[in-house]
DNA sequence: CTATCGGTTAGAGGT
DNA sequence: ACCTCTCCACCGATAG
């Protein structure tokens, strides 16, 4: 719809039913009204009113001490007291051409990387590219629990930490893990068992029977063994180690703490016991804090064998946690177009202060977990291989605003090939699926991204989902299903994309309250496929009292999860990917983690 | 067109 | 029980 001045050929612009020759003159006129219209609405007096009369109460206060409010801490940073009746006049050093006392700027790059010279020892903290924890060099354990700083590091914790990491983490690796070995694992109980049973089909009876009664038998009501405070701040990305019979939660938070919740070592002895040759300073929780970057840790990922677990944050760099390595790894990080990162990866990456990574996927056609996929919040997709040299494959625009996730298609064919796909190499991984602000959800063949710069790349299917922003778009593991999340409140699956093109349409829309708020970690409807055969999703909520809900592949609500452990908002969810029981677990905005099972 | 503002939202932690 | 802090999540409106 175009209105009259649009479609005269004349330039003229109305307001208030006048026409104006110019733009300006009509902004103009715009202004006066508005001043206009301050002036005379006594706004202005009363506000010199309220003044006044706040002047009086506060002379009035400072002759009484109140008793209300936080008091004023004695070792605030801000003015002291602040109630006498005249303040010294502040004045800016800088203006004055006086310089800091003891510190002075050493060097300083074109974004922020700014180098101290002088001053004490503790001012005197390097700064690194985008104030990243480092200079990109490894962290050990000690390093990366002493970063969360000493609010959170006590007696023993780093070595609680380290003990975790080097100890019970590979332990239990060597003992669980099927995915070296299919062979070894079908000596074992679960899926064959669930087989030889006839549960084979999704679709029989007994199997749905089975999955209603898993679900039906989620409980959170144990507040000392469900719920955790495993970071110190709001939740970014929860995600499970993928050994199938322990809960080990990784939560990633906003400042880029990462934290580790060994779920079952609640109970273990405590700090006074815990002087104990076998279990030498475990922590009473089994929670385990260390800070590997220092912007919101937006996705973490654990490659298929639970060996290396990969984090991106928003300060611009990706880590990688190694069992072998026993270090933090920065494997990518981003850079300006300075030419002293003309060696690095991430070069020309990196657009200043509106520029930073958004979300991360591994890439599913390689198993290793060398390949991955980032978004940025400037709507560009990366690819970065590592295997061999490494590389940054390609850095191109897919959107004009911020993606809010790339993801990769799996394509599993049943639960069951869960255990062999790393074997196999499924056509359909080669599909991508992104979503962010633009409302436009996207897919893309990673195979037909064009080399030559000049050209754009184009996705294959799209469809704009009513404007507002998607948080989320999610595959299932089978790669049959598509799921978004929107800020215009639904929650859509659609069906077998990869094989449409041009505008899509969801198969089930449906009514979901994603208003979050701004202290709230957005939602993101995940999936996951039980060892029935069936997909579900989960997905946190705003109703009263808190739940997480489980819908089932047709957006069917199957049951909202809810108990006396759960107490907050669960912003992000996920589920274990292997356990053969149902386990669902929430991240809330104070870093409290909930595990149901 | 781009930058900025106010509104919205929920939980913890201090007094 | 009440107050304060959170401050790049996003929307819609408005100023420049």
């Amino acid at each position: 719809m175009k209105s009259d001045t649009e479609t005269d050929t004349m330039q003229s612009f109305t307001f208030n039913g006048n026409s104006f020759p110019t733009y300006q003159d009509m902004v103009n006129a715009k202004r006066k009204r508005n001043q206009d219209m301050l002036a005379s609405s006594g706004l202005l007096e009363a506000k010199a009113a309220m003044d006044n009369a706040f002047l009086e109460e506060k002379r009035r206060l400072s002759t009484a001490s109140t008793t209300r409010g936080l008091k004023r801490s004695s070792e605030s940073k801000t003015q002291p007291s602040s109630d006498q009746t005249t303040l010294p006049r502040r004045k800016s050093s800088r203006l004055a051409g006086v310089s800091a006392p003891n510190i002075y700027i050493e060097s300083e790059g074109l974004t922020g990387n700014i180098e101290f010279g002088g001053g004490d020892q503790d001012i005197n903290r390097p700064s690194h590219y985008n104030n990243r924890v480092n200079d990109g060099s490894d962290l050990t354990i000690a390093d990366a629990v002493e970063l969360t700083g000493s609010k959170w590091v006590k007696e023993g914790t780093v070595e609680s930490a380290e003990y975790f990491l080097t100890k019970t983490l590979p332990d239990i690796i060597d003992d669980s893990i099927p995915i070296s070995s299919f062979k070894k694992k079908t000596n074992k109980e679960s899926p064959t068992s669930v087989t030889s049973s006839g549960l084979d089909s999704p679709t029989s009876a007994s199997a749905k029977k089975l999955l209603r009664s898993q679900i039906a038998s989620l409980s959170v009501d144990d507040p000392d063994t469900c719920v955790a405070k495993v970071t110190p701040d709001r939740i970014y990305s929860v995600v499970c180690h993928p050994c199938p019979d322990k809960v080990i939660v990784c939560a990633g938070d906003k400042q880029g703490h990462l934290g580790i919740w060994n779920v079952d070592q609640y109970g273990c002895p405590t700090a006074e016991s815990a002087v104990h040759p076998a279990r030498p300073l475990s922590t009473s929780d089994g929670v385990h804090l260390f800070k590997p970057h220092s912007g919101s840790l937006s996705t973490m990922a654990w490659n298929n064998s639970g060996t290396s677990l990969l984090s991106s944050s928003y300060d611009g760099s990706v880590r990688a946690f190694d069992v072998e390595k026993q270090v933090f790894e920065e494997i990518f990080a981003t850079y300006d177009d300075d030419d002293m990162y003309r060696d690095k990866l991430g070069f020309g990456t990196d657009n200043g202060y509106n520029s930073w990574i958004q979300s991360m996927e591994l890439d599913h056609r390689f198993e290793s977990g060398k390949c991955f996929f980032l978004s940025t919040s400037e709507g560009c997709v990366m690819h970065i291989d590592l295997r061999s040299r490494g590389k940054l494959t390609f850095n191109r625009t897919f959107s004009e605003k911020k993606i809010n996730t790339v993801r990769s298609m799996r394509g599993l064919i049943s639960p069951f090939e869960r255990l062999t796909y790393y074997h196999s190499f499924h056509p359909n991984r080669s599909t991508l699926a992104t979503a962010g602000l633009t409302g436009i959800v996207q897919l893309w063949d990673v195979r037909s991204i064009p080399s030559n710069l000049s050209k754009a790349p184009k996705p294959f299917a799209w469809q704009n989902l009513g404007g507002r922003s998607i948080n989320s778009a999610f595959f299932s593991p089978s790669g049959k299903r598509l799921l978004t999340t929107t800020q215009s409140d639904k929650l859509q699956i659609f069906e077998d994309v990869q094989t449409k093109s041009g505008v899509i349409q969801p198969l089930r829309s449906i009514h979901h309250d994603n208003q979050t708020g701004r202290w709230l970690s957005t939602f993101m409807a995940r999936w996951h496929t039980t060892l029935t055969g069936h997909e579900i999703f989960i997905v946190g909520s705003m109703t009263q009292p808190r739940c997480m809900e489980i819908f089932s592949h047709d957006a069917e609500l199957m049951r909202a999860v809810r108990g006396d452990a759960m107490t907050a908002v669960a912003s992000r969810c996920c589920f274990h990917s292997n356990a053969n029981k149902l386990i669902v677990v929430g991240g809330s905005s104070s870093g409290r983690v909930t595990v149901a099972r």
